[in-house]
Parts: structure tokens; C-alpha cells; sequence
DNA sequence: GCCGCGGTTAGACAAAGTCCAATCTTTGAC
DNA sequence: GTCAAAGATTGGACTTTGTCTAACCGCGGC
């Protein structure tokens, strides 16, 4: 949970290490996932950077969110099928989600194993392992 | 893996047991979905139903899922944010995700174990893990 | 036969996300 | 700094998945 303030250079030299352009949406766009450490649909993202003054698109949103996914900046996680929500912590890591509030915490992969998994059909190798705790509040 | 082929008479007993009415509709979708061991979405449901002569609505096929769902008849994947899958496998299983081919393959829970999940918080109830391995093909 | 209640329906609607062609920025070469 | 090419952004139309609604159907009980 490194709610680390990235300067705007910082933020530049991590979209140019990925071969993106630091064009002035995407930084902002960059701003708000990871100066914060929550787990935002790209809704919330629109909303949050126009807040100040509108000018990022719906479509460079998308554009951009889908980018930083191919280039590994973030991850997504599709546990609501309403929405996908974008995560700024790219760190092995697996979630617990409240299935009432729509909250969705990070559970660390270090400390966790998974066993008995079986061998995979040949051929085909393994993206990621995906863990989620469906919670309900009492 | 039953791929078990349901009578009528079953598959009527089988609804009645959950307090569900057994409508001519609700007996095809219930045949579509349990004469066959494949995860469907609604589209699809909805497509196989009216094969032979159409007679239910995609209305209907959403109520029918959404009570099914609720009522422990099937269980709901979502591993691909653009539409919820069922499954009519209600033992405890996980899934094999291929990105690919969008295909989708159970993983049973029997031998499968996971340890080092930290605590919940408090007044939380798990309803349910799920596993999601991701695969690509080479 | 008639009533009432649940189930079904078509079609309108909503929300998430994609696509497109026109326009604007960024960048690298000079 | 200037300029052109390449790349990014845009509004709006469109698609897809799923929900909602209000009318309608059908069946059991009387």
C-alpha cells in the first residue's frame, strides 16, 4: 500500500521507460491510478481527472487504461461483471472483494501458497493465478 | 465432468426441490444448461434454446439465470468482463481460464489447497473463494 | 366460466466499452 | 525555433450485455 506521491517527472520517466509518450492526459491519467492505491473503474477514473477542469475524453481513457494493461503499468481485475476496475499495484498479489459494499482490498501473494493445482494441457502457458475472497458483511 | 442426461421428470423434481415453479420455459433452459457440462452466456443459452422453434424470451432467459443463481441451481463465472458465464457445476471447483480461446475448463477443489489467506476483518463472511488460472496458448 | 397470481414478453432503456474520421500535439530533423 | 509526419485525442455514433416495465398469458381454485 505505497500511497507514494509521484512527482510529474517521476511520472514521465515510468510512461517513457514503457516506450508511451508522456502526452499531458496520460499523466494525468497516471496521476490519479497511482498516487492513490485504490482499485478505480475507468468511470471513476474519467470522473476524477476532470474534476478540476474537463479535458480527457471518455475514448483516451479507455485508450490509455488499455495501453498501461498492455504495457504492464496496471492490472485489471474483473470481479464485478458490471465494470472492470484498474490496479495500480502490478506486485504478485491476489483480492478480497465485499460482495455488498464493492470494496476490494489487496491480499499480499508472499505469504500464500497454492497446492494440488494440476499440470497444464500441453501447449499452453500459465498468464497469472487469479485469487479471489468473496465476502459478505454480517 | 456428468455430462448426465436429465429426463423431464428430473429435471421437473429438480426445480420443485428449490420451490421453482417448472414452466415450459424454465424446463428448456434447465435442460440446456445441465444436459451439457460447458460454461454458456445468457447469448448463447438463449440462442440454443430457440433452435428448434422459438418460444422464449431473452427476458425470460435473464430471470430464469438470476433465479437459478439465486436459488443454488447454478453458479455464476466471471472471468471475462464482457459477459458472466454459468456453470451448472455446483461442487466446489476453480477454473482454467484460456485468454485465447476464451475457453473454460474446471479445475476440481478436491485435491487443490491454499494456504497462508490472512484473517478477515471482523463481521465478515467468506462466501466463497475462486481461483482463476490464466493461460495463453503458446 | 371467472378470478387472481405468477410467469412471460417485446421493446424501451441503461451502462460499459469500442470505433471512427476529423482535429490537435508531440517529436525529431533541420 | 520551424515544420512535417507520426501519433494522440475527441465527440458522437454505435455495440453489447443486461435490466425494467407494463401488458398479456395461462393455469389452478372456486
Amino acid at each position: 500500500m505505497k500511497a507514494k506521491s509521484y512527482s510529474r517527472q517521476e511520472l514521465i520517466a515510468l510512461l517513457r521507460r514503457q516506450g508511451i509518450a508522456p502526452t499531458h492526459q496520460r499523466l494525468e491519467i497516471a496521476h490519479v491510478l497511482f498516487s492513490r492505491c485504490e482499485h478505480l473503474a475507468a468511470d471513476q477514473i474519467l470522473a476524477l481527472v476532470n474534476e478540476r477542469h474537463a479535458e480527457t475524453s471518455k475514448a483516451t481513457v479507455y485508450n490509455t487504461l488499455n495501453l498501461f494493461r498492455d504495457c504492464g503499468l496496471i492490472r485489471e481485475v474483473i470481479v464485478d461483471p458490471k465494470r472492470v476496475f484498474y490496479d495500480p499495484n502490478t506486485q504478485p498479489h491476489h483480492h478480497l472483494y465485499n460482495i455488498d459494499t464493492g470494496e476490494i482490498t489487496d491480499i499480499p501473494a508472499a505469504d500464500l501458497a497454492i497446492s494440488g493445482l494440476p499440470d497444464l494441457p500441453p501447449g499452453m502457458v500459465t498468464e497469472g493465478i487469479d485469487i479471489v475472497v468473496r465476502v459478505r458483511t454480517l
